[in-house]
DNA sequence: TCTAAGATGGGT
DNA sequence: CCCATCTTAGAA
């Protein structure tokens, strides 16, 4: 059994900061909840990308507001899930106030909590180290699927922890999977955890 | 209605 | 390198 009082939830007020880029910084080395039916599963961010909604050609929410992205213009503090490539869920952070449409990517995690759990749902064949490691492979160890968009960060579905960690080495780089996004592909909003070997992006994008 | 493209991952 | 797989946005 889990001590869960030792991870303390992060509060809303965590997620209306206006500045994106520092939140998806802010959160990595932070812990990444969910609890399924009884089945408690946890992950250590290591790698995340900020989104922005007004001027961030790379942002599903770009100069629209559409079904789809409709709860990113929400209150931060809940999921946005979207099926990608028809195969893949891909879970974020919807941050800021209402009426800004902003998010964090979370493109890996390290298993923590349950890792049992997780290989089943990632199935036998899957070695641990690429358990968790991509975006796609993060929501199917951890259960998300699109049931979970709009769904707070603040209940006890899923949720993000405090970590208290120290020296964790954070670096920078661009994002992945975006050049349609043109220069905004080149933005430094990248952020993971140094030598993690979790993270799935390694080398670096000149 | 129709269609192209996509914030990926796993296999060859 | 190839391709699975299906929603979404935008066009017609």
């Amino acid at each position: 059994m889990v001590d869960l009082s030792s991870y303390e939830k992060l509060p809303i007020s965590f997620y209306k900061n206006p500045d994106v880029v520092t939140i998806a910084r802010q959160l990595v080395g932070k812990f990444l909840f969910t609890n399924i039916g009884g089945k408690l599963t946890a992950g250590k961010i290591v790698e995340t990308e900020a989104y922005n909604g007004r001027d961030d050609r790379a942002c599903h929410a770009f100069q629209k507001r559409t079904p789809r992205t409709e709860v990113m213009y929400a209150e931060g503090g809940r999921a946005y899930v979207y099926l990608c490539y028809g195969i893949h869920h891909l879970f974020n952070i919807v941050t800021n106030k209402e009426g800004l449409a902003d998010a964090v990517l979370v493109r890996a995690v390290e298993p923590v909590i349950g890792i049992d759990i997780m290989q089943d749902r990632r199935g036998e064949k899957v070695k641990s180290h690429k358990l968790t490691a991509g975006p796609g492979t993060l929501t199917q160890a951890l259960g998300i699927t699109r049931s979970f968009d709009k769904v707070s960060l603040l209940e006890d579905q899923i949720w993000v922890a405090e970590s208290h960690d120290e020296e964790i080495q954070i670096g920078v780089d661009r994002r992945v999977g975006v050049d349609y996004a043109g220069e905004d592909a080149k933005l430094p909003w990248r952020f993971f955890i140094e030598g993690n070997e979790f993270v799935s992006v390694k080398k670096r994008n000149p």
